[in-house]
DNA sequence: CCATGCGCTGAC
DNA sequence: GTCAGCGCATGG
């Protein structure tokens, strides 16, 4: 029997009503340490409490070693797996300190073979002896004996994995070779179920998924994200969420029902909203006709205050009305929600952005009100009010701060290399109506948000020897350069060149550095800037505030000079 | 599991 | 310019 597609299953999901006290399960989310998210371990159920029909509290205590976490409260039934066979997970945390002690290692489990080791006696028989005809299960990491098995195996099989019976999926579910999928209920619903479409919805950037998760803090983080200062500035929704900003890909509010909203974008989805910068209005979601499985859609009914409505409710200090809405009498004391602006609300809003979706901060919820929009249907809007120590972003103090930062539209890793050579392979196209077709071989590793264009093979970045040496001798930039260098591998040289001039902005004139200074703390700046900074008596590292000292002497990179002249002729002329 | 959604792109 | 319609993340 073919195992090779068999997908491993040795736990089950638990239910709320499976749970008791004593029972190990297995957690994967820690709402007291959310670092630790995405590691799994084994813990007992010491309490549990109902705290209404759909929030429940459990608290657990770690099993494993001493130091690792004792107690922890876990909000979501859902990422909690019953164990099986209890200790057949190992316990590893990462690469830290949650890895079991070494010692004499057993070359099974890594565990000292002296002391009671769980997982290499033969699950079946208990025996510890033959290891050398022992198989371990790559699910569940216990070990069996060839000859304990039922049927039993004259050797140890050659495939790199194996797993034990109660491991094994139940071979209803393997498609075998030549099976189709089973279509899910959902797909046989969507309008691709009865048309013939062709489009390969993988695709740009209509739909593709998350390449990073923010994890330093958790999805129903209240407040600014540490890290991203107001003004930061994304092309794409989905880029908002993998920083934390704003979650959902397409959804306006990001919240909870019976907690409150942590986001939102205003993205001028309705005329009749009025957005003053520091203070505008925001209208509810839903009441949209939605069939043919679409996104956004026409008012076709009237909106209600539940779900993301309710959430951002939730926010305003004042007690919860969804007949009449609410005001509070002290707005500051409402919960924060960050707001982003899409440049799509530029429709209704000179505040918005010219290109992409920007964080402009903490806002609050002042009040709340059901109102007939103009599309003809109750909508619930939302008067929201600007209450952050960050200056927003179109103040004369917000635009030195980005400029200070350097903040500019962040794009997809690899975006604007396959934009460009998309562009360019849409050129040929046009000029060569008849040509042999090129032969277009994939790029195996390319993930999704890449597999825009061809990878950009444009024309190669030949660097002198002379350059070559150079760069070597500009050690204080190293680590840039080798950065640099891998990017410079692809895509067609004007991008290349655009790199290079990121990468040797200078923060505070943002132009391409001139008589580069390469500070301590390796950041490069012009020396005229950072003079004038030094006149200002503000003696740190423009970039990175750290203290370069009164005395600093500013010894100008001549080595980077050489080059940037090399690779920019004549952009110095003039400065 | 199911429902929701202020995106995005290729096709027309 | 307009529009159909997809995966995905998230909450419930």
């Amino acid at each position: 029997m073919d195992t090779k597609n068999l997908r491993p299953r040795a736990r089950t999901i638990l239910k709320w009503s499976e749970l008791k006290v004593g029972d190990v399960v297995m957690v994967n989310y820690n709402v007291e340490a959310p670092e630790e998210r995405g590691f799994w371990f084994d813990a007992e159920i010491t309490s549990l409490r109902e705290i209404s029909r759909t929030n429940k509290e459990v608290h657990a205590k770690i099993l494993g070693p001493e130091d690792a976490i004792n107690d922890c409260r876990i909000l979501f039934i859902e990422e909690m797996y019953k164990i099986e066979k209890p200790g057949a997970y190992p316990l590893t945390f990462g690469d830290g300190d949650f890895k079991r002690k070494s010692g004499p290692e057993c070359k099974h489990c890594r565990a000292d073979p002296d002391k009671e080791c769980r997982f290499c006696s033969c699950y079946l028989c208990g025996g510890k002896q033959d290891a050398h005809m022992q198989l371990l299960c790559d699910e569940c990491n216990m070990a069996y004996h060839i000859y304990c098995l039922n049927p039993p195996l004259s050797k140890i099989p050659e495939d790199e994995d194996w797993y034990c019976p109660s491991c094994k999926n139940d071979s209803n579910e393997v498609v075998k070779a030549g099976e189709k999928l089973k279509q899910s209920k959902k797909k046989a619903k969507m309008p691709s179920a009865s048309t013939e479409s062709q489009r390969d919805w993988g695709k740009g950037m209509a739909c593709v998924g998350r390449t990073k998760e923010c994890t330093i803090v958790p999805s129903n983080h209240y407040g600014p994200i540490p890290g991203v200062p107001v003004g930061t500035t994304w092309k794409f929704r989905v880029q908002v969420s993998e920083a934390g900003v704003h979650r959902p890909h397409v959804g306006g509010i990001h919240g909870r029902s019976n907690d409150g909203a942590y986001s939102l974008v205003l993205a001028g989805g309705f005329e009749d909203e009025v957005d003053r910068g520091d203070e505008f209005t925001y209208t509810g979601s839903g009441g949209r006709d939605l069939s043919g499985n679409k996104r956004i859609g026409e008012h076709s009914f009237d909106q209600t205050l539940t779900h993301m409505n309710r959430a951002l409710a939730l926010n305003c200090d004042a007690p919860l009305d969804d007949k009449n809405g609410a005001e509070s009498k002290n707005w500051r004391a409402g919960k924060p929600v960050r707001v982003v602006r899409s440049s799509k609300g530029r429709r209704i809003s000179k505040y918005a952005p010219e290109e992409g979706n920007r964080y402009d901060g903490i806002y609050k919820v002042v009040k709340y009100w059901p109102e007939i929009g103009k599309c003809g249907f109750l909508v619930w809007r939302y008067l929201l009010r600007r209450d952050d120590i960050e200056p927003a972003p179109w103040t004369s103090e917000g635009m030195e701060r980005s400029k200070k930062l350097g903040l500019s539209v962040q794009y997809p890793e690899g975006y604007l290399e396959a934009m460009a050579s998309k562009e360019k392979k849409d050129k040929v196209k046009k000029q060569t109506v008849k040509q042999e077709p090129t032969n277009q071989k994939e790029t195996k590793n390319t993930s999704k948000a890449m597999r825009m264009g061809d990878g950009g093979k444009g024309e190669a970045f030949q660097l002198t020897q002379q350059q070559q040496w150079l760069i070597k001798e500009d050690c204080m930039n190293q680590k840039l350069w080798d950065e640099v260098l891998a990017s410079l591998k692809e895509g067609p040289v004007h991008f290349q060149l655009l790199k290079l001039e990121q990468s040797f902005m200078c923060v505070c004139c943002q132009e391409l550095v001139y008589q580069p200074v390469t500070t301590e703390c390796l950041h490069n700046v012009c020396k005229s800037c950072l003079q004038r900074s030094f006149r200002a008596e503000v003696f740190t590292c423009p970039a990175c505030r750290y203290d370069l000292g009164k005395s600093y002497t500013m010894v100008p990179n001549k080595i980077l000079q050489t080059l940037l002249d090399q690779f920019f002729p004549g952009y110095s002329k003039g400065r």
